[in-house]
DNA sequence: CTATGCGGACGTACTAAGTACGGTAAGTAC
DNA sequence: GTACTTACCGTACTTAGTACGTCCGCATAG
């Protein structure tokens, strides 16, 4: 029998791909503390130095995966409506960011873009540009709409809140250790909205998406 | 002679606000990557374990510099001019996230806010509330404000210009390695605007303020 | 078929970091 | 003084990134 490819049950070779969709996964799984390059061999069922035959170093497989997350927003179509293009994709990008909140504090510390990256740069200029916008005013959008949309998804996921059920336990530990009497606006707040059923911060985005895109119109 | 004292050319005793003083000088100086206990121990002129003496562990030294960096924001004030007030209070956050840049990657994964973040918090409720906001209406601009003035910071800090002479070479390092006319946009937005002299990032963040504060009145 | 070369996978081991555990010395209360 | 407390430190264990060298299996040359 030809030995031209591997026994089925065999693990399929390894490639950058392969470790960057096995480092996401860790990711996506355990958060970015779990991301080492020993669980990501073990997701790969694989030996730690085994990684190395294709990727440079850790921080490669960082930027590697931040421009995965990137891969995942829809692009805008320059020339199209801009207001319905930007708007697809910033409910897009936040969703994306929802999926894989541990990019979003890479997002800072990363400045070698990939090529996902590039296109979607490149794109939502191209969308503002054919939209009407002067280059100045496109700086001036691009900077809010961005700083709206990854400032969202960054105070979204600072909350530990995982499910509505899970609020009112989270909410009775923030205050705890400190006099309520010293809040009394935050306590009001709390009581009166967060802790009302129903309540769910994800749906704040859309009023303050729709508020910045009126407001550059 | 009494020992009651130190020798005047000895270090102060140490102290919970001395460890995080020194941690946040770490932090500033060399970044997250450069906060480890052996640094900071070293910045105090002590041996690593002795911190452990005013510290839990690590992740309450991060949660401790996390509000001393709240706590350098200016507060406003309930029941001034809400606009005029919380303009002032997110210049200073901004202001103050660009001396602690660390610090933005932190506010997403820190769940103890300490008693600053705390106090900020009430404070900007309470402007809002006394300005005439409903619960429902605070929380929507709580939420685009400080998303915008988080994003903005993530934004600002994600980029590796440190001065305006850095510029040219960071670009054509961004570019390196990409076909150019891939992507057309972004090239036609380097050249008339990026690389233009006088070029700063940081003037759109008043622009984008005062965008967001209008839409809300 | 055998020999040979190459590239992918791996074993070993070094360094740095967090921190558990117990020791020691200086100060404090009586 | 004696006993207790507090602050500081030495040692050592564990987990991480990764440099270095080895081995094995496949492909191609002969």
């Amino acid at each position: 029998m030809s030995a031209q490819t591997r026994p089925e049950n065999a693990r399929p070779r390894l490639s950058r791909e392969r470790v960057l969709q096995g480092a996401m996964a860790v990711a996506d799984a355990g958060g970015l503390a779990a991301l080492t390059i020993r669980s990501i061999a073990q997701e790969l069922d694989v030996k730690p130095m085994s990684v190395y035959h294709h990727v440079a170093n850790k921080d490669a497989i960082v930027d590697g995966i931040v421009d995965l997350v990137f891969s995942e927003i829809e692009l805008p179509t320059p020339g199209k409506d801009w207001q319905a293009e930007i708007r697809r994709r910033s409910v897009s990008a936040r969703e994306a960011l929802r999926r894989h909140p541990w990019a979003i504090q890479l997002l800072q510390s990363r400045t070698h873009p990939g090529p996902a990256t590039m296109r979607h740069h490149n794109a939502v200029i191209g969308t503002l540009r054919q939209g009407g916008f002067s280059v100045a005013k496109t700086a001036h959008a691009f900077a809010l709409i961005d700083s709206y949309v990854f400032g969202f998804a960054l105070s979204e996921a600072a909350l530990p809140i995982h499910g509505p059920e899970t609020v009112p336990g989270v909410a009775a530990q923030m205050l705890e250790g400190f006099d309520p009497n010293e809040f009394p606006h935050l306590v009001e707040f709390s009581v009166a909205h967060i802790l009302q059923p129903g309540y769910d911060f994800g749906a704040e985005f859309g009023y303050g998406l729709t508020l910045v895109l009126d407001a550059l119109a």
